[in-house]
Formats: structure tokens, C-alpha cells, sequence
DNA sequence: GGGAGATGATTAACATGTTAAGTGTTTGCC
DNA sequence: GGCAAACACTTAACATGTTAATCATCTCCC
């Protein structure tokens, strides 16, 4: 079998953790953790929208989400209300603390990003986007290798 | 600021989920998490390790070990004793009916990896992995930026 | 217009991620 | 040789990942 640390599963584990390193300090001086600081930050991006909308744009599954917005909710970062078109649906918004609260990060953040940009190369790092949209695009149609054995 | 689908974390967290999600059926119809195949499967290249190299290599957390290991021997899938030489010490090997276990998924991870290689392609593949290597070691001695606000 | 099935969201249950604290052992140093 | 600091590992506590089940609403079709 192939040497394990050679592995793509691991070696996107292992760069993601890198990058994910720098930032995690910063947010968490701002009481925020690495999904919390997603949703606000896909929040920024628009005036309102629906939870299931909101999770895939965040790339959040449906239950972590729900969790973290009662959370957000609380602490009236973001604001909810049902559609009125459809009561299933909730429109989910950003609050004017939370906006606030994006705006005390943001400078760190962009620093932080600057710098690993400044390090692995701007060109670098294009590149390295444009590979992971290709790999995620040639991966889309893939079955689920399911029929395993019994199942 | 950056338009946040295409922020690096995210990039990255995307393309590795759409790696997982080709090997968590295989590996659930095994009874197997990802994390419990990663232990098992860096213990084949192994006697024996110690507990904290053994979180190196399959880049876990002590905490997150600790309670996989403690299933893991339960189900009799690998083996622990304490070192002689420094009684602080805890050495894990696999044992046959692990071993077993792995070869009884091997070859389906290993299908499910060959037509991940062949869609995305094999030197593109080679290239990906150069440059996650690359992005890690950038970001291998940078600070933390802990120091954000008041601390 | 009413009931079966689809849909949006939440809850439940268990596994892991993450940081801090705790436990037992060893090491270095006086 | 004994004690403070370092070390290896585990536990604790809380947040998220993951799948399944539940709940409420809605849609479609008869």
C-alpha cells in the first residue's frame, strides 16, 4: 500500500491544519471559533438568507449549523426570522454587533492571510486554488464506492 | 476582504472533503472511522510505537488518541503495554485480527484511490501533493499572531 | 380537501477536535 | 537522596462532525 503520510486525505489534513494554525489565536481572542467566524463571515456576503443556503455556503452540515446560529442567535450576533412564504424556512442575518464584530477582526485576519500569501508565493497560491477546484470538480460525479462488501 | 468561498482554509476543507467522502462508506461498512483507519493504518508500518509518535504520524491530538486507543484495544485491534525502560511511557502495536481487519479494506481503499489518481490525474496528483508540502513547510516557523488585542 | 410523500430544519447519539487541567513518572540538580 | 521541573499520557469540558431520526410544513395528486 502506499506509504501513509503520502496520502492526499492526509496531505490536505496536514496543510489545512498549517494554515488553520495562524488563525485560530486571533479568533479566539475575539471569543470565536473556526466555524463561528465562517457563518458571519458568509453573512457579510449578503442581506439575508436561508439556513440550508447558508450551509452550503459556509460548508457547514445541516446540524453543526443548526447548533452554532442558536448559539449566534444568543448572542444576538444574527438575527432570525421565519419566511413568511414558507414557515419551514428561517432567513437568517447578520446583526449590527456582529457586523461590528467582523470589522474588530477583519484587520488581524487579513495580516495573517497577507503573510502566508507573502511566504508561499501569490502566484503559488493561485495555482494551488486552481488545482483544488480541479480536484474537487473530478471527484463531483464519483460514485460512493458503497456496494463494499455486506451490507 | 477576500471573497470568502475562495479563502484557502476553505479551499482546502472542500477538496479533502471531497476526497472523504469516497472512503467514508467503505470504511463505515468496515466499522471503522476515518481517524481509527489512520491509527490502524500507520501501525502496519510500525513494530511498535509509542503513543506520542504514533499522534505525530497519524496527526491526531493526544486527547483524541487516547480515547481511540481505548476502543480500539477494547475491540482487540491493537495492543498496549507499558515501556520498561520509562514506566511514563505506553508502546502500541497492531495485532493480528487489526492486521486482518486492514487487509480486508485495503482493497477497496486502495480502487477507490487508483480512480481518484486516474480522474485527476496522475502528475497533477504528484504535483498537488509537492505543493501542500511546500505551503506546510512555509508556515512551519510563523509566529501565531497571538498577540491580536488585549491579552 | 385531504392524505401520502417531499422538504426544511432541528434534535439525538456518538465520535472527534481543541484547550486546559490532572496523574503518575522521570530527570536534573543541589 | 530528595525535590522542583519536565515529561508522557489521560481526563475533563465544551464545540463540531457525522449519520439517523424526528417534527413541522408544504406539495402534489386523487
Amino acid at each position: 500500500m502506499r506509504e501513509f503520510s503520502r496520502s492526499l486525505p492526509m496531505s490536505l489534513l496536514r496543510a489545512r491544519e498549517a494554515v488553520m494554525r495562524q488563525f485560530r489565536p486571533s479568533l479566539r481572542n475575539h471569543g470565536l471559533t473556526e466555524q463561528q467566524w465562517r457563518i458571519l463571515r458568509a453573512l457579510t456576503a449578503v442581506e439575508a438568507i436561508e439556513v440550508t443556503e447558508l450551509a452550503r455556503m459556509a460548508f457547514l452540515l445541516g446540524p453543526s449549523l443548526s447548533r452554532i446560529l442558536r448559539d449566534l442567535e444568543a448572542r444576538q450576533l444574527v438575527e432570525r426570522k421565519t419566511a413568511v412564504v414558507d414557515q419551514r424556512r428561517a432567513v437568517v442575518s447578520i446583526s449590527a454587533k456582529g457586523l461590528k464584530l467582523i470589522e474588530a477582526v477583519a484587520p488581524t485576519s487579513e495580516a495573517i492571510y497577507a503573510e502566508i500569501t507573502r511566504r508561499f508565493g501569490a502566484r503559488r497560491l493561485s495555482e494551488l486554488q486552481e488545482m483544488l477546484v480541479v480536484l474537487e470538480q473530478s471527484l463531483a460525479d464519483m460514485a460512493g464506492a458503497d456496494s463494499d462488501d455486506g451490507e
